[in-house]
DNA sequence: CTCCCATATGACACCCTTGTCACATGGATA
DNA sequence: TATCCATGTGACAAGGGTGTCATATGGGAG
């Protein structure tokens, strides 16, 4: 019975213990390689559990990739969850900026979870398509609802497409927030990335040009 | 004799049939794959070459997509190399309208080109390191170099942290140029591009807010 | 003709992975 | 103690990749 649960039931009665040293292990494996580079041999090593019982626990590597990108999901909508219902119509710059900020709070706090995360977004593969692109999707089109709802309030420049601005804004939380140049997600600094975004913010808020007023 | 350049001899001895076939069967299989998922097995097979006959031509796997990237590197040059000396001082947003624009052309005009290239920048792994991140990094301080002279100038704000600014530079012409949601690299049409090229620079010259002059 | 060297060839050895399976273990229950 | 069921176990089959090597081929030189 409850054959279908992801995890099977077995692992789900597995003392906490054993699923820890399990998660952290496939949390170590999947942070540092691409889901295809990721090998079952070392995940079983470094939980300290024969192979047989792996699949006690888990259809195959798939499935327990999926479970654990489940996790990171979870983790980031923590994170994420209270900003997105927008009740009292926010300027999409102030969503954006707190979005960004708390993107990064996240980065910050979990840089094994957005490792895995940027491994799926990077493979641009099957994973992808099956676990992200559909939110990105949805994303983007939520910021430009958002967008064009700004513009006709007179908030933003009405001759900037909406589209091309929501994915200026998506890559930019999406590269910019995580990576630079020889620094890794494990080194970032809360103080930095705030100055950081707050340079983003104003760059997209104002532009480059000094002293010039807009078109 | 000549044993050192990076295909043999015996390669380049060839005649020109037979090199376009297996130049063509690795571009394929390296533009549709990352290189640890490319196999060597599809290139001979594709070529149209007994497997023992590659093992003439090139050291291994690796040697093959060195020399590949190569060819990938020198066509971008070729769209690129008129632009970077840049004798008279150009402004720093002229130059990265150019540079995008000559990048976009190049995307267009040789996709498969684009998509080998696009595999290492996602990779971010040996590859990577070997091959591309000391040509970012370079790019990024020549950006910074520039911005410093234009804040200088007076042609840029001068509040706006150089380093954050090439990143996103960067960021912008590697990621939004390439894709788009569901658009891969085969259907970019050079029109539409050039308007989205218009916005992005607009976006970042003048920000999106309405009637705002910039602090 | 025959010798020689560059080149061609594909079966094969080797490696490393995943998922399986027949068997072991152990605690609860009667 | 006997039995049962959940769980544990690791050797192993199967698959699929790369690089090698013993052997074939073929054109030019003597």
């Amino acid at each position: 019975m409850g054959g279908d649960t992801i995890p099977t039931q077995t692992f789900l009665n597995l003392d906490q213990d054993k699923k820890d040293r399990i998660i952290n292990a496939a949390m170590d494996e999947f942070s540092n390689n691409q889901f295809e580079h990721a090998k079952l041999s070392n995940i079983v090593r470094a939980a300290g559990i024969p192979r047989g019982s792996f699949y006690q626990y888990f259809e195959d590597k798939y499935d327990l990739f999926y479970y654990i990108f489940e996790l990171v999901k979870d983790k980031k909508m923590e994170y994420l969850s209270d900003l997105l219902p927008n009740p009292e119509d926010k300027p999409f710059l102030v969503l954006f900026e707190e979005l960004f900020t708390a993107g990064t709070r996240f980065a910050i706090e979990n840089p094994r979870f957005v490792k895995v995360f940027s491994h799926v977004i990077d493979s641009k593969g099957e994973i992808y398509d099956q676990m992200v692109k559909t939110s990105l999707e949805y994303a983007n089109t939520y910021y430009v609802d958002y967008i064009k709802n700004d513009q006709a309030k007179g908030r933003l420049r009405s001759d900037i497409d909406p589209y091309v601005f929501a994915k200026i804004v998506i890559d930019l939380t999406l590269n910019v927030s995580l990576d630079e140049f020889g620094i890794s997600v494990e080194e970032l600094d809360y103080d930095k990335m705030k100055q950081r975004i707050t340079q983003i913010i104003s760059i997209i808020k104002h532009g480059v040009t000094k002293g010039d007023a807009n078109v």
